[in-house]
DNA sequence: ACAGTTCTTGCAACCGATTGCAGGGTGGGT
DNA sequence: ACCCACCCTGCAATCGGTTGCAAGAACTGT
């Protein structure tokens, strides 16, 4: 079938072994064997195996990422920079998709682990104790949450809903909606607690509307909730629900700005094609993907945990991007 | 470290040779062992490593899929179809995004290949020569993209594009633009022809220019070369396309529908969320992905590609959805 | 020319499974 | 009580690599 090692031996008239060292340990091959091995495999078109590899060696060469909805485009953009950056470390990535349920993400992670060298998690809806406990014999990142002193990429949610509260704040809102997404995400918590305490701050009030999926669908639902409240001005868990607020206001002959400002999470391609584009916090996806996996690469070289510090990175910093969904608010 | 299966074996004092008949051939086994066994297994949480499996049997139980950019929607959305039937499946997936780069997308193909049953491409800008190369040694299954009798997943571009014309038509248009994706692409063929089909059959005339990136950006490019062809409607290449056309007029202060109407393909999700929203041909994304794991899992347990038909399937039905960003076209 | 190093390379065991083959146990028929 | 199937189960080889160990080659210095 294909070409092994043993073919290339017998090409090259050396053992399978000195096949072996050309590639992992060429300085030991006497430099005329090392060539004459390696124009062999490459006339063979030899490639290793990696499984094979990884049996004996106990790397896989493959890491796993998961994330809980590839239809919102936060995750395909953390996935490309995941993805290339992985690319680059010579590892393959497996994918897989959780579909926001935590019972299928903790099965997916379970599987994954028996195959891979570590794996990334974002913005994992799993409990705490279920990742310590995984994370005890199987490398982890997580993407967009803490526990513990598993190693995590974070993006500044709190910052960025410091400045969301601060835009508004200088607009001269004083009263905003909070539409929550899931109660088991990270990023809903610090999303929420930054405002708070910022708007706290500013002597804004923030009213929390329950929980929404965080879908376009998820932010019709909470545009009526929202108008309910009474507020000037929404601040959404995410684009999509705010992509979706707007769009149920438009139904509604609310005028965003006009009426009601509306503010989201992530900058997503997306936001910048609306009508009115959308003012919201941007977060450097595929930069978090790629420091993801150097992150996680790291810790996968380095055998024993290290348990110094330099666990626990600084957020990756956001930045506010005014567009024209946000306004002063109508006079009464 | 982990849990192989002599301890499972050394476990219920069996030898390694029943607990692995156990899971494969079960039938083979008296009942009492089989449970002594699975028993044993579950207690330590073994679970049979792939790798070490796949040596042997020559099969992986992964499959690869390649897209050429993540962050256009259509992706992720063939992306999440196929990776919720993989695992139905029980197969793992491997992703890989080409970048639209042809080399690296042929790179990917061969690294990938040596560790996967077989691979789907979407919308593969490969050459023909070269992927007729590589399906002869692996299962290969496109989608979007028709290559002699390598099995593919095909999407009705054609027949969309016929209902976009007639629906141009019907509104009064008679010139239209058609600015041209990826050269190297089957939707941008087969979208064109159909347009150029349908258009000398009503009496429409369909100018072409030259190609774009089919993205938003690529959009904002087109726009302009549109409104200097001077046309009543255009017709994208894809959604991301017709949006960046949209957001460019709305920029030069054309009217959308009234100066010019636009239409797209896909229906990505935030067709419906712009405004207008775009008119566009709806395109069954993961019904595609789902069904391109099916046709790859038939590929790879038929042994001998049988090379009686049902390779081409007949296209999957698409419709256009028609919204806000088409009318008649203003009087002169 | 010879003993002592240092380099190179091959042998063989091993990683974690699967599977053909054969041997031991069981049960049925007489 | 004996023979013969048949059913289970274990042994050992194998998949494609890697690696500790040791033997032979080459080189050093005298």
């Amino acid at each position: 079938m294909s070409v092994t090692i043993h073919d290339v031996a017998k090409a090259a008239k050396v053992s399978p072994s000195t096949v072996s060292r050309a590639y992992t340990m060429p300085e030991l091959l006497r430099p005329d064997t090392r060539e004459r091995v390696l124009t062999a495999a490459r006339k063979l078109g030899y490639q290793p195996n990696k499984a094979a590899r990884g049996l004996i060696t106990g790397r896989t060469g493959n890491i796993g990422l998961i994330v809980p909805d590839l239809s919102n485009p936060f995750f395909p953009a953390v996935l490309k920079g995941a993805q290339a950056r992985a690319r680059e470390a010579d590892y393959a990535v497996f994918l897989a998709d959780s579909e926001e349920d935590q019972a299928l993400e903790e099965e997916l992670i379970r599987a994954m682990a028996k195959q891979v060298d570590g794996v990334v998690l974002c913005s994992s809806r799993a409990s705490d104790a279920t990742l310590s406990a995984i994370a005890k014999d199987t490398p982890l990142v997580l993407l967009n949450r803490r526990i513990g002193a598993i190693p995590a990429v974070l993006l500044d949610n709190t910052g960025g809903a410091r400045q969301a509260v601060e835009h508004l704040a200088a607009l001269g809102h004083r009263r905003v909606a909070y539409p929550n997404g899931p109660p088991s995400s990270w990023s809903n918590r610090t999303r929420r607690r930054g405002l708070k305490a910022r708007a706290a701050a500013l002597g804004l009030e923030i009213v929390e509307l329950g929980t929404f999926a965080p879908t376009f669908e998820g932010g019709l639902a909470a545009a009526d909730q929202c108008v309910a409240a009474d507020v000037t001005a929404v601040v959404a868990y995410n684009d999509l629900v705010a992509l979706g607020v707007q769009s149920r206001l438009r139904d509604r002959s609310i005028k965003v700005p006009g009426d009601i400002s509306v503010v989201g999470f992530d900058d997503i391609p997306m936001a910048q094609m609306g009508s009115p584009p959308l003012t919201t916090v941007a977060m450097p996806c595929e930069r978090a993907g790629r420091l993801a996996i150097d992150v996680l690469a790291r810790r996968i070289s380095a055998q024993p945990p290290r348990n110094n510090g330099g666990n626990a990175h600084e957020p990756l910093v956001t930045t506010l991007i005014v567009r024209a969904s946000t306004a002063p608010p109508r006079r009464r």
